[in-house]
DNA sequence: CCGGCGTATCGAACCGGTTCGATCAACATC
DNA sequence: GATGTTGATCGAACCGGTTCGATACGCCGG
């Protein structure tokens, strides 16, 4: 490998000069700019981007920290995200904390470690520690997706109130009153939101929400699983089921059918979030479904003004929160 | 942050003592050793990679380069990379080339730059071109999913010849003689696998391939809707349709439906390699599925020996093909 | 008491860049 | 003709480690 050293003896300046020519041309004479970028290409260099980093203190690559990266949400942030990024100059590291809290710190701090331009973070988790340890973080940041109390940077997501009484009030629209919901972990911003949107739509309806229709899916397959089960095998079923993520709601359907229910026949569906093959289940979900390339977008956008903007550091934390869309599918039934 | 200057100077020893202190413990007193980490924890020293990996000219970590991390084949490789990775203290950066081949590149060439340990690789292309690239690389590496022809590196890959020969002796038992088969782009290895297993195991059987019925869907969902599409459209109908991958398949699914076709009691269906959702997706199409935690496995471990082991440079790449599994479903019926 | 040897530690060079104050020539100003 | 200004270039220090040959010391046998 070339270096910067062989470039200046071969252009016969001194190595800061080579240096300035890239970083700065405007500073070289045309002439010596001239020389020097023939004889770079003449031993063909190219600038390690180790030794940049350390030298600067700071890379040209941005952290995308989520707990799950084969979550298609997630993804098509990740290639939103990607690209803009590219055309910047940029370049993302995806990492996978698995959910895991321990996991997302150690990425996060190897991260860190590797003086990366910028982080966008799904957070994983909450409270004052955790907060403490994000707030820590001088990194540009975005945080997206989980809004999380006391963390104090831009944040970009949707509206999960909204998301929540949509699907309500599409059900109470068509005739439910026996609504149940598979609520995520309450602890988490998005879960409790859309939680918030059904039970006061039902509030303003005026119609009661049956304590035993409300049942904890941990935003999992398997907890949502059960907690549909529990739903199906009460004396008076609900019926229709709205689960708060799609996960949870395909865990019921597949509960449903393993029952022997017929969706939409005997118990109406509507969950929050799409799925990668969601046209080719059936029946056709109704659902409320994120905007996740607009989202990625502008999670790109911020991320990149706070990391080339020099007076973007004092610029206070954002929030941009978007409405989600309203799909419908064929599985809620008028009663 | 604490340098190992400051170090060095608390436990009143050299850096080059405390260099040694951290990468060969044996080499020092244990007197100083222990002056040195008490001093270390007093600082809060943690060496910076960075610095590191330039002085030593290789770093902890293992590049991942895949089509679409989003797939969950290639999620469960990563997940199983990642861990390993994990507890032999190396780390992993993930990137997606979303199968294009001069992003792909690019991410190669950008992962070298970090001086990469190790190459994990699901190679896009092919070709002359390609196999001269890939060569030149001389990170130690390991290539998984697509075997191509002329390069000599270690590969983990699934049997794709029995994948296609299984569900088409599956099918010819069902009765089926009028099978379809949507393929995927024969210059990859898995997918002309695929379709000589289909092909050989029909010839087997004395049963004529109608080439009407044999139609390529690119491995996309899109190319693989329209593929289906040419297959529903003809007058005399195949009674069987056999996807070379998931995303054909079921996009094959979808458009049966939408033409108003039953599966199977109009029209079988199977399928190579699973979906996320597939036990929701009705009826639950009959397929043969890769053991993904155990490639991700031999993955893992291969490349971390050729990474550790100072021999293994000079051992001869070594071809590792697992066999797939079957997974019956209810999307083919008996005729 | 001396030469030989092994072990613990050190100093200096190096990895490949960046950055900033110093230098110097050319030109403008008075 | 002395002084001031400007722009191009350079040298040296630095980022934070690693590595290896040199050195110093203690212990051994003769």
């Amino acid at each position: 490998m070339a270096t910067i050293r062989d470039v200046a003896a071969l252009a016969e300046v001194s190595v800061s000069t080579v240096s300035l020519a890239f970083s700065n041309p405007g500073r070289v004479s045309a002439r010596t700019l001239e020389r020097i970028r023939t004889a770079a290409t003449a031993v063909g260099y190219v600038a390690d981007p180790l030794a940049q980093s350390l030298a600067r203190g700071r890379s040209k690559m941005i952290g995308f920290v989520v707990g799950n990266v084969g979550n298609p949400f997630f993804g098509d942030i990740r290639r939103e995200l990607e690209n803009y990024a590219l055309e910047h100059e940029h370049f993302v590291l995806i990492t996978d904390s698995s959910g895991k809290l321990e996991r997302e710190r150690a990425l996060i701090e190897h991260l860190i470690g590797l003086k990366i331009a910028g982080l966008a973070l799904a957070p994983s988790s909450f409270g004052a520690d955790y907060v403490e340890f994000i707030q820590s973080i001088k990194v540009p940041m975005v945080c997206f997706d989980q809004k999380v109390e006391g963390i104090e940077r831009d944040f970009v997501g949707s509206d999960n109130f909204l998301a929540g009484a949509m699907l309500t009030e599409h059900l109470l629209q068509l005739g439910h009153r026996r609504i149940a919901f598979i609520a995520g972990p309450q602890h988490l911003h998005t879960a409790s939101e859309r939680y918030r949107g059904f039970v006061e739509t039902m509030a303003s309806a005026g119609v009661e929400v049956n304590p035993n229709y409300v049942v904890d899916g941990q935003f999992t397959r398997s907890a949502g699983y059960e907690a549909a089960m529990r739903l199906l095998i009460q004396p008076e079923r609900p019926t229709a089921i709205l689960g708060a993520n799609n996960a949870m709601a395909l865990a019921a359907l597949q509960a449903m059918q393993e029952l022997g229910f017929s969706c939409p026949d005997d118990i109406s569906l509507a969950m929050i979030d799409n799925v990668q093959w969601s046209s080719v289940i059936t029946p056709r979900i109704t659902m409320v479904v994120q905007d996740t390339l607009q989202l990625g977008n502008i999670i790109a956008r911020r991320l990149l003004h706070r990391i080339t903007s020099a007076e973007a550091a004092h610029e206070p934390a954002q929030d941009l929160v978007l409405a989600p869309k309203f799909v419908p599918g064929t599985s809620c039934r008028r009663l």
